[in-house]
DNA sequence: CATGAATGAGAGTTCATTCAT
DNA sequence: AATGAATGAACTCTCATTCAT
């Protein structure tokens, strides 16, 4: 079975084709693109632009970032990143894109049959939640912009979707073989344990960022036993003391 | 046993008391309060403000709330506003602790000793989702800001944390007597229960918000049980079906 | 009788309640200008802001003009300029309402019955010219911005019209009593006399404003001379030499 | 005798020889031309901006015309511009140069001798209205660029005036048959009444362009009467009625 | 010659904060 | 205490012009 996943959280290892598994059209600022550059220079200028505002983003928020900060971290004048995005936002559309394939797990998808569910449940959980702290700081970046431009909140609600409809048929696969409890709705339950482990990913890896000094410095593995216990016992999972 | 909480969403039923338990400082925003107001005329002017503040806050959002829309809300110059706040997050801060008080669930507290954990940990989550719906609009709006201001990020860990530590207690309880799986950390199954809820919560209630012409009419009951199974499951309440 | 008038140059010295009556309602930057101040002080920036544009407009031209050169001849702040006008084209607007008086002339109106014909065009074409003449460099100023912005050109229309349909009536007047030729249109005749004035007017007191000391320093009393002549004529008043 | 012209609204169908003799030199961006290309390659290229940017003048008017567009329109890279041209007024020169010949009517010339000077003066207004209709965009787009230009506005005047001149000797000639009234001065008559048709040219086809749902749909034929019988009537003409 | 990306000065606009009345 | 006009720093975006390829 798979991973969790997130509503709120959005980001996530889901594979792509099932993102774009959704009926409604992608949003305004990942489609209306400018042109690609033609020449190797506008290329290089570009992805320029596009790294610098990962890392200024990053760095100082998206709503503290001044389009200036962003051409000077590139290198280049205010006037060429006109050339390649009409706003911060596009700009900001670019950095998530470009880091999607980044933000999926290895592999995972679709365990079946005889494996033991415990074991393909933990090991689901373990690549998100690496997935998640490899780009944590990027995964604050998007919740900061879903509170603040529509366009983002709907572009994480997307993801979201798509990791808790694979959950939920996770779930009901469980229920069909009689491995999880058939009182609870696949899609209820689906919605609530994958928010369960992304507020838990979130809480380690981006409001605990620096904070280690102050006590529990989040153990990795025990935060991977923990949800997947939690997961397994909610669907009560038999046998497994 | 007690209700759940949430380290994201922060907005909860704790009681203060429990809240003010901690052992840091309370921060800028909520003690650099100037003096309250001396004439009756004062505070009239400025329980205006903090009305018209939320109502401003919660309809245009925090960021998009200029001073003057709250000035010309509450019906008075623009300079006022400088005499009874510095600036946009004391007002913030005014806001959120009038509705304090308005934020906490009737009663319920601590219930104890025989009475069915099952019925007490339904009541709870109840209670809890009720008080997230009154003030859904007031949780968005902490949302948006915690992401914004540190002082608010802070402020909402704070209560994420006193109720999870309230419900890490009762877990504990429910250990010692034998009705909670011992496998796991209680702190650690707070968290990540305490966070399912208030992620469900918040989906339900801010980000649906308006939508449910489009589908699934988030039944308010529907969730109460749901969450209570996957809680009571992930617990391992005996006997239970 | 009546003066001439302008389709074209439009400024003229129609009284204001023939202008009005026209049915179409007046245009956006005359219209929608803010508030007017409350206080004194508003009042007198609001004034300085005027004046100093009216200033500056006339100097450097329409497009030229920068929304700080007008703050700066007004000595106040660029941001002060947005508490009394959106843009640029309102405190325009605001400057030829403000000049519209000024740009009447004197009495003359509706002359009738004995007079002499001639005598009364006569005195109506100087009472025009010398108006145009006062006011020439808003004149110049008006012409230039009905080429940039539609409004203004609506506005110069709407002005030219009121004193063509005003002429055209004069005609029509003096064609009933015999004194001018029968086979022209009052109209059409209407609309090419005013606007022969109207081009004598933009040419002698616009285009060759400084061109003096290049030959023929216009002699005002020849051109109302030559015009008034024209006119007569062109309407073949009758007996005249 | 000859047609009208325009001190006001310069294009017309005077012959060329005559604008040259001017004595003044003629403008900058007229002189300043850069050498016309070698190559044919160079010459095709050139020869698409100029029919661009006319196209581009007249559709989005001078200053709303953006260099980039103009090379757009001809489908060529914007730095290819600088080799034919040094800024937008020069494309603007080449464009009124290359349109002159266009903007001739037919023939007419000079009508001499026993001719009717009626006939004559009708088919000469119906030469240049014609003409003026045929270009109107064009005659547009130098009214506007008249506003902004010295440049152009110098070139405005010149080509008024030489008009003017032509108109002048005619009416002298006129005077000296003695069919012109000998009171008025045929200069002075001749701004007049060349201005007077310039500006119902200038009303009927560019500025009443579009507007003929709105009722008086110009007819063209009652125009050329119109000016033609206030002009005879201006002169007093004799016999005609 | 052609290309098209890079440049950067400059304009408009917003709004938190101050302060004279 | 209340008022509301004044302030000016800060930021975004445009586009003519240059220049390396």
């Amino acid at each position: 079975m798979a991973s969790d996943s997130s509503k709120v959280l959005g980001m996530d290892s889901t594979a792509p084709e099932e993102i774009d598994s959704e009926k409604a059209p992608p949003v305004a600022p990942f489609t209306q693109l400018r042109e690609p550059p033609t020449t190797q220079r506008g290329a290089r200028t570009r992805a320029a632009l596009v790294k610098a505002a990962r890392k200024v983003f990053e760095r100082d928020g998206y709503l503290d970032t001044r389009l200036t900060d962003i051409t000077k971290e590139a290198r280049c004048a205010a006037g060429s990143f006109y050339t390649y995005f009409t706003n911060k936002e596009e700009v900001l559309a670019a950095v998530l894109l470009e880091a999607q394939e980044d933000m999926m797990h290895p592999g995972m998808g679709r365990v079946q049959g005889a494996d033991d569910p415990y074991a393909v449940l933990e090991a689901s959980n373990r690549a998100y939640l690496a997935a998640y702290r490899r780009n944590a700081k990027l995964m604050a970046l998007l919740e900061q912009v879903a509170q603040v431009e529509p366009e983002f909140r709907e572009f994480r609600r997307r993801r979201g979707d798509a990791f808790i409809r694979r959950n939920a048929r996770g779930i009901a696969d469980l229920q069909a073989r009689g491995v999880a409890d058939r009182e609870v709705d696949p899609m209820m339950a689906s919605r609530a344990l994958s928010g369960m482990v992304s507020v838990m990913a979130y809480n380690a890896f981006v409001l605990s960022e620096g904070q280690e000094e102050e006590g529990a410095p989040v153990d990795f593995e025990e935060l991977v036993a923990t949800v997947t216990r939690l997961w397994a016992n909610a669907l009560r999972f038999p046998g497994h003391r």
